[in-house]
DNA sequence: TCAATGCTTATTGTCGACAATGGCGCCAGG
DNA sequence: CCTGGCGCCATTGTCGACAATAAGCATTGA
């Protein structure tokens, strides 16, 4: 899933920019905490510089937030910006859907319904849904995203907007109660594509991102209130 | 339209970054062209540290691809590139226009009114329809854009997408040939999002960019052949 | 004559040091 | 006791120099 690429055949920044954002999606750096250049440096033993051009990407991804002089920090979600980010995606994969469903080789639809059999199997062997809640759904939508074809699209989710989910559901260790219904919704999305209807494809996956958003809105007013 | 700032109060990476990334799209500097840090770092009378922060923060907007030990060249879009793009502002502008009918303020509304009153005052006046094209027709969109109150679709269309747009303007020097069409979509979006009806004012706009993106398929097709 | 190899050189990658700005605590005055 | 101003300090912003890599050229051998 991650783009693991030989660390000599990459930059010292490059690798300290990889480093860097999986600690803050994975929340080893604690959201909105206040990150100090000179300990990042220490931390990943290299000096400033390299470490300032990894900041400086961070930065555009929304991940980290500076302040002049001031110092940066780690950036924390507000359930206002995963609603946000989730109406985007309700039209970028609704759109990754109906690409997909045209663009995809026979060979991605095979593997995609291969990954969908195999969350269908753990969902039967073992209620251990731990796995398919927290990766295992990326995946599926990975594959999708992917299977449009459209490179702008894909760097526009899985290289933008997908770090920032990932970082929310490490946040509040969220945890999906509502795996059986998108383990269907999954399936009627593969069906789609198998049958290379476009605009079925695109009606079912904006369906299913809508309904994942309105779960979340449930969740925000359950928890605000108190 | 280009967020300008005091030259004070922000630092000098972050001039540079602005002011490469204004040379890039308005074609000062040569799409394709190689950029050698040591030039620029001239060229703006910067050292080379600010310049290569900002260098990594235009090569994440894409409009820069640096080479690792070999160096770092302008973006050069293909009429593919552009389609691609076209069909994710499809997606992203058609949710803007829905959610700017729903949330605009009545100030905005008037003020989106107005503007489209410029333009079709200018279109009959005299027949000088360089500004509309250039970045009229851009001013427009932002404002819709802006209307969605959405900011992470904010940051994603005006932040890192329209500079895309705007350089290929530059790039292919286009002359929209169908301003009074695009004129009269626009009014008709202003109408749905005046009547707050945004359904419409969704569909308006996914049928707006997708009739630009046929336009622009046309003018690849009869280019490339020759 | 051509190709392969080694060298040269220009460019990028990295580092440590210096300058400048903002925050924080201390002190004095009310 | 509270408040405002002042100065110190930590942190960020910027710079110049050094190291490492890769492209281009010349030279040499077949």
């Amino acid at each position: 899933m991650n783009e693991v690429l030989a660390d000599s055949s990459r930059t010292l920044a490059d690798r300290v920019f990889s480093r860097l954002q999986d600690d803050i999606v994975r929340g080893v750096i604690a959201p909105g905490s206040k990150v100090s250049e000179t300990d990042l440096a220490g931390r990943y033993g290299v000096s400033r510089g390299p470490l300032r051009e990894a900041i400086r990407r961070l930065e555009s991804r929304k991940l980290l937030e500076r302040e002049v002089h001031v110092g940066t920090r780690v950036a924390s979600l507000s359930f206002d910006d995963l609603i946000e980010i989730y109406h985007v995606r309700e039209a970028l994969e609704g759109l990754a859907a109906g690409l997909a469903a045209r663009l995809m080789t026979a060979e991605e639809v095979a593997g995609l319904t291969e990954l969908l059999g195999q969350h269908e199997q753990q969902q039967d062997l073992r209620h251990d849904t731990a796995y398919f809640q927290r990766e295992g759904d990326l995946d599926f939508h990975y594959r999708i995203i992917q299977g449009s074809h459209n490179r702008t699209l894909i760097r526009m989710l899985i290289g933008e907007l997908y770090h920032l989910v990932r970082m929310y559901r490490y946040q509040f260790s969220t945890v999906a109660n509502r795996p059986q219904k998108a383990l269907h919704e999954h399936r009627r999305i593969v069906e789609a594509i198998e049958a290379r209807d476009a605009e079925m494809a695109e009606l079912l996956m904006r369906r299913h991102i809508s309904r994942a958003r309105e779960n979340i809105e449930q969740q925000a007013q359950q928890r605000s209130p108190q």
